[in-house]
DNA sequence: CCCTTTCTGTCACCGAGTGTCAAGGGAGTC
DNA sequence: GACTCCCTTGACACTCGGTGACAGAAAGGG
């Protein structure tokens, strides 16, 4: 991972003001709340000027997105990685599942980040834009793996729409779990997930008028 | 409706300035674009001060917001006069079509604001967050009706889900369509429910396991 | 070593949104 | 009618998000 001279020295200064960026921003918001942090403030506790974050972020609610955005990107590739001859709900249930996966580790601060956007009206609305987003992406990969035609059919959007709600959910619950232990994203994960699959498998069924 | 003293001249005054900042507002921004109207030009077309605007509305986005809001409200109301009898599929349907018939007469307002909603970033997040709440509100209602617990199952929701869904297609391809009349809302409605009927009627039998 | 490209900070600027204050106009009281 | 209370309003000043323009520094290529 560090022996690898192919991108350019600019191109890795370029990704660490970047990242260094997303740090100070996601700690000073997650602590202080939304409002209550300026762009000055983050863009100084990262090193560089105002003027420099947004050349590197479209808005003050852009950092907090393009995170969510990556979010998005791994559970759509989990999906296109799982298995064809899966049931729907099996890998859909991965693909919700990487997304928890990427948050081992930061347990606190994702935690307070995901807090963060579900209290912030401004964040929980560009975070619902996301979420239809990635409904219309996950319909699309879904009909493509059932031989479905995606506009048309209405089960692969439907299905989406139930995998998230169950994911939505999950974030739900734990964030306003106490912080102590007593809930596990993945037991939470599984046991949302279990509610939906009769559901999900099921309702493809009756989906398909002629 | 004129002659009712009931209000008091006060109450009355600010109502009028309401609806006057509302109607000055969703003109131009329809016309002109959300970003290329400020809030001052909105003020100065209704005759007050951009400070006074603020005081009737939290922020810009919040003009469209209240509208649509208004639309919410009127939809849960319907679905609440409904007679517990109907289908689920037929009570979301007129619930739906409420806020269809509140375009009447303002044909080409309204498809201006919703092609305004659907392609501004900002106010299309905002509509989502909407939305997510008529869900909430219409399972509520739903829950009811049917005797479920909202709370555990998952009927409610996904149905409101469903409906909300279809209102949706409905709006894309309207404020899509050309402006002739080749396109009529309610025959739209019609079509979109009836492919949502299916599924709508059918999915409480598999929605809730033991 | 020079020249071009890219990135950066500084400054000026606009628009959204807010706190403050003083002025205006109803509504009730004497 | 005069006085008072309360609500609304406009004017002003200010903060902060976001952008355009310019000049300097640094990487990369000849």
């Amino acid at each position: 991972m560090t022996s690898r001279p192919a991108a350019s020295l600019a191109q890795r200064k370029r990704q660490l003001v970047a990242d260094e960026l997303t740090r100070a921003a996601l700690e000073l918001l997650a602590d202080g709340g939304f409002d209550a942090v300026t762009v000055d403030e983050i863009a100084t506790a990262a090193g560089v000027s105002k003027r420099t974050f947004f050349r590197y972020f479209a808005s003050k609610e852009d950092v907090v997105v393009q995170f969510l955005a990556a979010l998005g990107a791994a559970m759509r590739e989990e999906l296109a990685r799982r298995p064809a001859t899966e049931a729907p709900s099996v890998a859909l249930r991965h693909a919700v599942w990487r997304c928890v996966e990427d948050c081992a580790g930061h347990e606190e601060r994702a935690r307070k980040v995901v807090r963060l956007v579900l209290s912030t009206p401004a964040l929980l609305a560009r975070f619902l834009e996301r979420q239809a987003q990635w409904r219309d992406e996950l319909a699309v990969q879904l009909a493509e793996r059932l031989g479905l035609d995606a506009g048309r059919e209405l089960y692969p959007r439907l299905a989406a729409d139930m995998a998230l709600a169950a994911f939505h959910t999950v974030l739900q619950r734990w964030s306003t779990a106490d912080a102590g232990g007593g809930v596990d994203l993945v037991v939470l994960t599984r046991d949302s997930f279990a509610v939906v699959a009769p559901a999900l498998d099921a309702v493809v069924r009756t989906s398909a008028p002629a």
